[in-house]
DNA sequence: CGTAGGTTTGACTGATCTCAAGTTTGGTGG
DNA sequence: CCACCAAACTTGAGATCAGTCAAACCTACG
């Protein structure tokens, strides 16, 4: 389905036009883009907190994360990003970084200038539209983790991070949402969560003493995706996925 | 200085004036927008989740929250406004609200047709890109939240909002951060930063006898602002107030 | 096959919540 | 202008969820 030339950037034109219509013009504006692709190892920082930014950067393999410290050293994740996502659209506006962007896992990616990215959304409205929209559901999913890291205990917590990383990377059409692998350590989990890795550990053998889940390793399997729905409080809506 | 003409939605130019340059043009286009005004009294909800929406909101005077609830029942508000904010720009190109829209005081806002900020927004980039840098601070504000409420300890989280508060509001000209009436209850300032009503009154109570607030009513004194950012793990970058 | 990073388990601690009751404040109608 | 009422705020005591500290166990990779 997707992968069909675009090269490099096919995940990222595949997600672009599920959030708005792209003509042939516009997906021939994104793939001349001017762009310079990089690998990197897990734990790689691509952005810093506090520099100045003239680029922005699409992660084509791989995952990501993005995460902002308090003073005392404590780290907050913000969210987690996979193949095809933008991870630091904010930059097309915003010269300086308030947070940095991290690989969790061995990634490519491509840097973008700033400067062409605006002139195309200035030439095609329709490509403007589509980042904009990428933009507004990435803060729905931050409002989204206020409420969850705010309001929910801890086991829900977990478990509504785990569906949204299910149903994201099955709709970035990165395999089924009932059985993956995830990228992330406990430890990481326990920084997006706002909770420890001794806690988060615990949360996850319950939820596999419940019947929930099964886990090997990384891998994770939704055995029971209505009752782990229901203790995950979890409604796609906020996803904004296209009807 | 702000108030030249521009009528009811002066507070809203200024704002996007601070975002991005607006020639005359610009802003006659913004004066020119379709709108129906209207006033509500505290309580009064704007936008319900769920809700199918074709008008964004501009508040012209008074405060707001947006917010979201657990399925038990909980409430995360996951932000305030106040006079010339846009109070839900995501509605640009999100059709469905995935939060509530409410006043916390008597307020008056203005509606205005998604149709025709989106003709504005096409023709007229620069208020594109001001709007667009509004949704992006908007943005960075939930991830410091998200931080806030995830890794900070309750009278930090506390102080931090209020810090958050004094800026944002001084920002907008509506008077200094060091003595002002702040619009909230405690049982909100509870819900934004995700604790008990009773453990915020605690908490104002030792900000108080450690003598870095003075407190009537809902009236703060920030008594000494280096304590208090010190003690709220404050650094405005987040807010991207242009240098 | 050694080592570092990641995971698991146990015992204890403490920040914050819950429950309960009382006080103050601000708005409304008489 | 005062009396009343609901909402907001304050205070105390006990309960608990999640954190801290400590140690062992995997396991992937060099």
């Amino acid at each position: 389905m997707p992968d069909n030339d675009a090269g490099a950037f096919s995940a990222f034109i595949e997600k672009l036009k599920r959030l708005g219509p792209l003509d042939e013009a516009d997906v021939a504006g994104i793939s001349n883009l001017p762009s310079r692709i990089e690998m990197g190892r897990s734990g790689h920082l691509l952005v810093k907190e506090g520099q100045r930014v003239e680029f922005c950067c699409v992660l084509l393999r791989g995952y990501a994360c993005r995460s902002k410290m308090t003073r005392e050293g404590r780290r907050q994740i913000v969210s987690f990003h996979m193949a095809g996502d933008i991870l630091d659209l904010q930059h097309l506006f915003l010269a300086q970084a308030d947070h940095n962007v991290q690989l969790i896992t061995e990634a490519s990616y491509a840097w973008i200038p700033i400067k062409s990215l605006r002139a195309a959304v200035r030439n095609r409205p329709n490509i403007g539209e589509a980042l904009w929209r990428d933009s507004l559901i990435d803060a729905s999913i931050f409002r989204e983790w206020v409420l969850n890291v705010g309001q929910r205990d801890s086991k829900t917590r977990i478990a509504h991070m785990l569906c949204e990383f299910a149903i994201r990377r099955s709709a970035a059409g990165l395999g089924s949402p009932d059985h993956f692998e995830l990228p992330m350590t406990q430890e990481q989990i326990a920084d997006a969560t706002g909770m420890t890795t001794i806690h988060v550990n615990r949360m996850l053998s319950e939820l596999r003493e419940q019947g929930v889940i099964r886990r090997d390793k990384r891998i994770i399997e939704i055995v029971n995706w209505n009752q782990m729905r229901q203790i995950a409080d979890f409604d796609p809506a906020y996803l904004h996925q296209a009807a």
